[in-house]
DNA sequence: TCCTTTATCGAACGACCGTACGGTATCATC
DNA sequence: GATGATACCGTACGGTCGTTCGATAAAGGA
């Protein structure tokens, strides 16, 4: 009894990473249950199961569709502002506003995933150790452009910066779902603007 | 069959606790479970439970266990320190030194805790919550210290440099875990000193 | 219209979890 | 040396988890 068209399965998957993402930012990815998933999608345990064949593959299914998530509101929205400094000011108003918005319920996904698996040999832990680097990569490569520009001073270390407002971001996001104080953005932003040299 | 002497109970639960710290800053406290506790002290699954009365307790005294861990181990060596500045460039110090010597297996276990239970209510988060709390307050305290010493500008606002320090100690946890390389506590550190205005 | 493909379902499994409870051997006290 | 408290153990129960597998009914091409 096939409730949808053939061919479909690419849309069910995202449906169901979907709310894997939202649910994974809250109890974690190993957190995550096939079976409070699927009655989450109104699917049967065994139909969510054979979407990913097993656990570890819906996990990595949902890192990658929060990796999407994240690159569609946060950096989708500045990519065209002109690269280095305006570009990196306007990322960190988009990437806290991001977390404000609480568009994840449970705070910074790629953060909760960090914590809960950088001790943790496997896939899981190799894929998120790619993202964090890649983006820490793009912090810098971001930092870099203003320097060239002379946007900020030459003895400006990339890799320091982008350690710093990615340290400073990670922290507004549990920060805040811990005290529930929206202060804490006004905070990071602060201290953002500060490590930019504002 | 007592192992023990009578009223040995306070040192099989530290013993018990001791384990789960460690246990707990890699799989998390949820990911703790009393069977396995129980194998790696020598003791059966029952006799471990009975100790706590409920796992809820064994993550709460789990908890308590680490933040003296902490005390000890971070505070302490730094108490007697001038207060102010240059006892907070030695907190600083102790604190990443405390991470890269890696008591804790799985990294900073405060932070750990914070991500895991931050948007899950009950008794764990607001545990957790005091605990950052009250760490904040410290760091915040010396903060101000520092201030009226003359040591710090007197604009400085004592809550953002708390806040920046530990999103500097968190991020270099978390980050050495993922990266195995030493050079992200050179990193953090010179963000602190950078932070601390040096 | 028939037949193959495919998305979903239902039922069952073994493993592991937290928890409950009664038993048992040792200790402290008299 | 008998007695009661204490620290630990053995066993079992109900529940939930990931996983397996065969059935089923709609979709799509011939």
């Amino acid at each position: 009894m096939p409730r949808r068209p053939a061919a479909a399965v690419a849309e069910t998957r995202a449906a169901v990473t979907h709310a894997a993402v939202e649910r994974a930012s809250v109890e974690g990815l190993e957190g995550l249950t096939i079976g409070g998933l699927a009655g989450e999608v109104e699917m049967r345990k065994s139909s969510v199961f054979s979407l990913f064949g097993s656990k570890k593959e819906l996990q990595l299914a949902t890192l990658e569709a929060a990796i999407e998530q994240f690159r569609d509101e946060v950096w989708g929205p500045v990519a065209d502002e002109q690269p280095g400094l305006p570009r990196l000011l306007a990322l960190c108003d988009s990437w806290l506003a991001y977390h404000e918005r609480e568009v994840m319920p449970g705070g910074c996904f790629l953060t909760t995933a960090t914590v809960e698996f950088d001790a943790r040999p496997g896939p899981l832990r190799d894929a998120v150790a790619r993202t964090m680097a890649r983006w820490l990569g793009v912090l810098e490569g971001e930092v870099a452009t203003a320097i060239d520009a002379g946007e900020l001073p030459v003895d400006t270390e990339p890799a320091d910066v982008a350690f710093q407002l990615n340290a400073l971001a990670a922290a507004a996001s549990y920060g805040f779902q811990l005290s529930r104080d929206g202060d804490v953005f006004v905070r990071a932003r602060r201290s953002m603007r500060r490590t930019l040299g504002a």
